[in-house]
DNA sequence: GTCCATGCAAATGATTTGCAGTATC
DNA sequence: GATACTGCAAATCATTTGCATGGAC
């Protein structure tokens, strides 16, 4: 059922010595039943609900922080008022891997997408700087099919 | 004095049939004169009052949206509670440039940095999507020089 | 049993909004 | 002079926090 490591993160939580509670549990498999959905706190809440109907939201937003700090779950922020969560990469079968994300600044429609044409770009800044990078994010912009992707580019407002 | 072009800004404020307000020039003024510099409303509000003792942070709340979606300022997040602004790259001298940020997770340093790399990115993902990219934000998260860059990698929480 | 974790309600704080007065075109 | 813009104060709303109770180890 879980898409995840559930293992992987009760072990993290107990050598850092934190308990695992029902509520941590629910949350991180909430998160983790929907990947590539870029929940936010309310929706998390929501679905948390459903195994767990005494949860508090506050207690929704610490579980998620925590999470969070241990990189079980990654944050992502599309600047519409609302921090959004995703299953960490780290917990993910495949390890290392990278996925940014397509925002249609049309209809708001968010797609995921892997790549790691970044990884010369690293390089080339720790060369030049000095600069250690050990993790990146990348948004791009525009118009998906349905909202005018494939059309010429022209002069729109 | 101004970084950028001044004029073409007021033009087009007037062919949207905007007013050239005292506020929005000395808000967009206050923007120029810190390239790279990432500024909060707090700051533009500070950075303003200077000429313009009487505006209100309302005001510059609006101001910056209305620049925002004019593309005369560019919107920057970097998750820590503000959304920052700086002189939008249509304005400056170059034209089409893309920089973007590298960001220390440890002292919160923010250095900008110029590329193009992501352009072959772009044109793959328009063949094989149809998405029609048209701008892009990149954030590297690292440690800087100071903050043990160049350390070989290792273990850290 | 010891503390960490939780739920609730109240607090916070960046940003937005209503409205009456003001300034741009 | 019309009406878009501004300043002020109040409202909003995601997120955080204080505190007493509850649960994991």
């Amino acid at each position: 059922m879980a898409f995840f490591d559930k293992g992987k993160a009760e072990q993290l939580l107990k050598r850092k010595g934190l308990r695992v509670t029902r509520q941590r549990t629910a949350v991180l498999e909430a998160i983790g039943s929907r990947p590539r959905e870029h929940l936010t706190a309310e929706e998390i809440f929501e679905l948390v609900k459903v195994d767990c109907p005494d949860i508090g939201l506050a207690t929704v937003y610490r579980t998620i922080q925590l999470l969070g700090s241990l990189h079980l779950i990654d944050r992502i922020n599309f600047d519409d008022g609302f921090v959004r969560y995703e299953i960490g990469s780290a917990l993910e079968g495949t390890g290392k891997h990278r996925h940014h994300h397509l925002i249609c600044i049309k209809c708001g429609r968010v797609i995921s997408f892997q790549d790691d044409l970044l990884e010369e770009l690293e390089r080339k800044i720790a060369a030049t700087t000095g600069f250690r990078v050990v993790n990146h994010e990348v948004k791009l912009y525009g118009y998906c099919v349905e909202c005018g992707g494939d059309l010429i580019e022209e002069k729109r407002e």
